[in-house]
DNA sequence: TAAAAATACTCCATAGGTATTTTAT
DNA sequence: ATAAAATACCTATGGAGTATTTTTA
């Protein structure tokens, strides 16, 4: 993976892939439009991929963005369910699972 | 999810969580070892987990900590196939793939 | 004492802000 | 004329370095 990539990246990104206008995408991350735009413009530079098509009054997901937009979303909803459990575990909430770990977080739900 | 992780903290965790020590991680990662040890300790305060035990002249994973360091390693590896398909796709190399994605990367391996 | 992590400080790279320009209708 | 994103410039937060201290076998 790209070593400069963040997840503040992948959240702006999904953010826009969603409202397709930067400006409202910022307003919803409390971030200037303009942060947005060079966070983003820094995503698709160091990933080598357009991720958006820039038109007149108009945003659109590139083919690749569309791809993007799903897996990571669901790559950073699998990596919050992680850090949720491991919460849990930490917290001894879950008490006969605790020194008993084998492998899912389906587990729980 | 904590809105203050980063991806460094996950890969600084990861390198700490194999060597279990400090200054050969932070020889690894190309970083000072106090740089290290405050990034540790910031992902520990702003998860609110324990991912350490610091003894006499020897450093373990808690449980949760080694839950956290299979997990994470797989999604970050799941990420990394992401951004690597998502590549070949921006690229072209699998040209009748590029307009037709239907929702999983192991297609292609 | 020695080996390791934690603190104290300093510095500077860069995320992010404001103001403005560009672009397309 | 207007709505949107991009660019220019500036500020300041916090990541990271060096030096030092703390801790415990």
């Amino acid at each position: 993976m790209s070593n400069q990539i963040e997840f503040r990246h992948l959240k702006y990104f999904l953010a826009v892939a969603e409202d397709l206008h930067f400006r409202k995408a910022a307003e919803r991350l409390y971030i200037s439009q303009p942060g947005l735009s060079r966070q983003i413009k820094q995503m698709e530079d160091d990933l080598g991929i357009k991720l958006f098509e820039r038109h007149n009054r108009k945003v659109e997901l590139t083919e690749v963005g569309k791809y993007l937009k799903k897996e990571i979303k669901g790559n950073l909803k699998r990596l919050d369910d992680i850090l949720n459990y491991a919460k849990l575990l930490n917290d001894g909430i879950d008490g006969n699972l605790k020194f008993g770990y084998v492998g899912s977080v389906t587990k729980i739900s």
